[in-house]
Formats: C-alpha cells, structure tokens, sequence
DNA sequence: ACGCTAGTGCAAGTCTCTTGCAAATAACAT
DNA sequence: ATGTTATTTGCAAGAGACTTGCACTAGCGT
C-alpha cells in the first residue's frame, strides 16, 4: 500500500491502525466492489482480527475522506466500496445467476448532464448507473 | 382506475381485492414513485385501513406481473414503485437536500448496450440509472 | 515514556423487508 | 342465495444490513 494513503489519512486527523490498513489492503487487492460483510470474512480468512461492526465504521470513514467508493448494485440490497486509488470513474454490471461483477470501463453520461440540467433546473452531482444481465459462463 | 388491471389480475389468478384496488390507486394518482411506508401513509390517511405487510405483498405481486416498476434510488436504502400503465421507461433525479424526485423522460443507453455486450461478453438485461443533485429550490 | 483522542469490540438498537399461520374474503360452482 | 376453495389479509415474529452507546485499547505527537 501507497504510503500517501498513511499521510491523507494522518491530514485528516485520522490513524492508519492495524485494522483499517487491513481493509484497505483487502480493498486495493480486490478486483471487483466488495460488501462489508464480504471484507470481514475475506480478512477472517486471512486471519484478522476484526469485528463486522469495524469494517462498517472504516468504510464510513473511507468513504467520507474520498478514499473509497461507496455504490448499490441494482437490488443486492447492500452497498459494495471499491478503492478510488488509480481507478478512473466507472460502473459495473452484474450476472443475475452467479453475481460476479465485470467493471464497465465507459461513462456515457458526461454529455448528457448538460441536457438534464437545462430540462430539469436541477443542478446534477451524482449519478448511478449499473447493468444486470447473464455472464458467458450463465448464458 | 382502468378495468383492464382487474381483467390482468383475473386472467393471472389474482384477485382484485379493495385494498390491492386502493394501492393501486395511490400508485396511479402519484407524479414520483413511492416507497411502501410512503404508500402505506398515504392509504392510512386516506382512511383505508390496511397492513404495512400488505402494501409489501401487493406490491411484490404487482411487480411480477409487470405491473409496477421496482426501483432504487441511490442510497435511500428503500425501494421504491411506480405503476407502468402509460409511462414510458425512464429514469430519475432526486435532490440531495429535499428529497424530491422527478422524472427524466429519456433513455441513453439503448445505443450503448451492443457495445457493452460485444466488451463484456454478458448478455445484458436491465439497467438502473438514477442522477442525484440540488433542485431549483434548493441551490 | 506519557497523555490525548481516535479507534475498537461487544451489545443492543434501528430500519426495511420477509415469513408463518389462522382468520377473512373474493371468485366460482351448485 | 349458499357453500366450496384458493387467495388475501392482519398480526406476530424473524432476517439481514447497518448504526449507536460505552468502556477499553492503542496510535502518534510531544
Ligand atoms: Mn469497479
Ligand atoms: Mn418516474
Ligand atoms: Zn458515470
Ligand atoms: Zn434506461
């Protein structure tokens, strides 16, 4: 892990202790979002010492300092956090059999915030977009 | 309300019952799509007398016979429904500060989805879009 | 090494949504 | 109209994701 990671965390008034680095070295190393429930087992697993309701509380904190990516695959009914270090703004799409999520590495929506802020008097921030469909292994 | 749902439910084995009737109701009266408390107020106000687990079952029903759009709005933690009946598909944006919710009467993604599965090698289903951000009132 | 304060673990709580079951009622046959 | 049957309903309890309270622990600046 990016030793910048220690300082943005120090800037903010925060630590970097033994479990938050924990999950974000899980974070870093995953290839897709994770939930919070996936983090503690994969750091169980690995033999961490942690507990559920301190993985929740790291993501928060992530999560408010930028560091983290908190997003809401179509009706999983949880969030999933992505590490924003060297990944560029994205989405996903995920297999309504076997769940795995590919990252979508487009966004076409740049061009058409323009068009809603004029039709809506709304000024955009945020927006979601997510895919579901069947994965070649599920076709 | 039209009679062709009752003929839709028939034809299903459903039954139009006086509180799926008042659901149904407040769906169609309402300009943005409600979550299930916000269904089951506004019945109870209303002076119908119904169960929040009864908002839920009906909608649940209602959605697998494509009758309602089940849909989630980022990180509102809830779903929320909107009748089908004459409206387009489409998607929203929501105000961070006051929470309201209108529709956006356009798709951009219909072009995109050969692109994504010739890439992904998925077989794309359905796509949620949601935009979020500060309404005229509250800028 | 010391002290302050952020962070942690455990327990309990909140919120949305789901499930089990007996009672009520809509649809349909007689 | 009356009876039969399967759907629907209400109440209670449960599931699952996430949050909060509080005492104890441990970074890290000095
Ligand atoms: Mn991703
Ligand atoms: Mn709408
Ligand atoms: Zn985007
Ligand atoms: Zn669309």
């Amino acid at each position: 892990m990016k030793t910048s990671l220690t300082d943005e965390l120090r800037a903010a008034g925060k630590r970097m202790t033994r479990t938050r680095k924990a999950v974000l070295v899980v974070l870093e190393a995953s290839q897709f979002p994770l939930s919070a429930t996936e983090l503690y087992t994969q750091l169980t697993n690995g033999n961490v010492a942690i507990d559920l309701v301190t993985v929740y509380r790291n993501l928060t904190a992530l999560k408010e300092l930028g560091m983290v990516t908190q997003l809401e695959l179509h009706q999983e009914g949880q969030f999933r956090y992505e590490i924003k270090e060297g990944r560029e703004h994205h989405h996903h799409i995920r297999c309504k059999i076997c769940g795995r999520i590919v990252d979508l590495l487009l966004c076409p929506l740049k061009k058409l915030t323009a068009l809603i802020e004029q039709e809506t008097r709304f000024v955009v921030g945020d927006h979601s977009l997510e895919f579901s469909g069947w994965c070649p292994k599920c076709q």
